[in-house]
DNA sequence: AGGACTACTGTTCGTTTGAACAGTACTTGT
DNA sequence: ACAAGTACTGTTCAAACGAACAGTAGTCCT
């Protein structure tokens, strides 16, 4: 039912960039003569690139109209999926597992924020992280010794991943994920130890926390 | 050095709020002949008007160009102020206060957030709210018990009035303003002796919390 | 080998559009 | 009483603009 995204060719992507461009910096859109002179050829050239991309549904034209060019699949508002449960395997930051986009801006997060993790445990109460709390997550494979990150924990019945946040410490090949809460035991992991009884990499570092989001007041 | 708004008269209001219409709805202004179209009246009447326009700052005019309307003063990006100290007796929510102003979803909160406040004591710290922390304030000078309310308190040195986050508690005439750390003792109030030793009105709410935004994780 | 698509040039045509000039009627401030 | 501004009508003109037709060269698919 949805566009299909592009099959746009370079040329293609160039001119819709330059109509954008030129929206966002004049207000309207540039005219058929306007793009030809930009990019130095005639005006029939740019009409066919705006049938091109009207027939691919980027655009819509407005019959006779001077500058009658509609964005169609315009501004990406600036958000961020809320990521659920992770199947196995898929990467991390594949919109597809998205319960929800918020509209926020992933630069309020330090680092900035790449997808947001709904918090459902207390095990993190202690670093003022409560449950239903949206923490923002910088996607990286790596952490430095005392970040939260976001563990990728495989979860054997269910074959699925979740995500889990814990506080990161490394020693030599030992990881250990502490809870933030005296009530939960951490877990340690031997990076030298493979295998062992489980079947695939039983943890991955999903990204590392750069802030969170509380919609709602503490009860 | 800033426009000084609008002396519009309503003619010219009208006339503007349909070209901001015409904007969202086509993407593109209208031509002086579909303001004309729209009101009625000759091209020359909608080019008088977007003159009138372009002569009080609303609009500016690109000479020669179809279409060549740039709206001025147009989006209010939908943003939260964060309010810093507040000048004793100013309005809550005058925006001259602001500390900054954040491009965020003031429905992102529960309830919608009208103004932001930077925490900047570890008093909340049992309600998972940590020093730095930004905290979504809903305006509204009343408050329900046990609910987490933006007090205004005047600060005797100085002359201005501080927010503090506190955890509002009413028995008849006695509203006590609890901390969430028990190093923290509660602020007791009685509004049934007033004045006592103190000139202003020692507090008032200033709105209740609906979230909370914590721009970089804890070290 | 042929069809479809991309990426252009070149020219012509008719409409859309902004600009300019001239004029009317009413209101508001000094 | 007069100047300035608002809110229009009416006409004319040239530039800007979209549309159409014809054609070339290259790539990619089957």
């Amino acid at each position: 039912m949805q566009a299909p995204m592009a099959n746009l060719t370079p040329r293609q992507t160039e001119i819709l960039q330059f109509i954008e461009q030129r929206l966002r910096a004049e207000g309207y859109p540039p005219s058929q003569r306007d793009i030809a002179e930009h990019f130095g050829f005639a005006q029939n050239a740019a009409r066919d690139h705006l049938q091109a991309l009207a027939r691919k549904g980027e655009i819509e034209i407005s019959p006779n109209d001077a500058r009658g060019i509609r964005l169609l699949r315009e501004q990406t508002p600036p958000g961020l999926p809320l990521l659920g449960r992770i199947a196995a395997g898929a990467p991390i930051t594949a919109p597809s597992n998205a319960e929800h986009w918020l509209e926020l801006d992933p630069g309020l997060f330090q680092p900035r924020a790449d997808f947001l993790h709904r918090v459902d445990g207390d095990s993190m109460i202690d670093a003022g992280i409560l449950p239903g709390d949206l923490v923002g997550i910088h996607a990286q494979s790596e952490a430095e010794n005392g970040q939260i990150i976001a563990a990728c924990l495989y979860e054997p019945r269910g074959g699925f991943e979740r995500i889990t946040l814990k506080r990161y410490r490394r020693k030599g090949s030992v990881v250990t994920l502490h809870a933030e809460n005296p009530r939960y035991e951490p877990i340690v992991i031997d990076l030298a130890q493979p295998a062992e009884d489980q079947e695939a990499a039983p943890f991955r570092i999903a990204g590392i926390m750069g802030g969170l989001l509380r919609t709602g007041a503490p009860r």
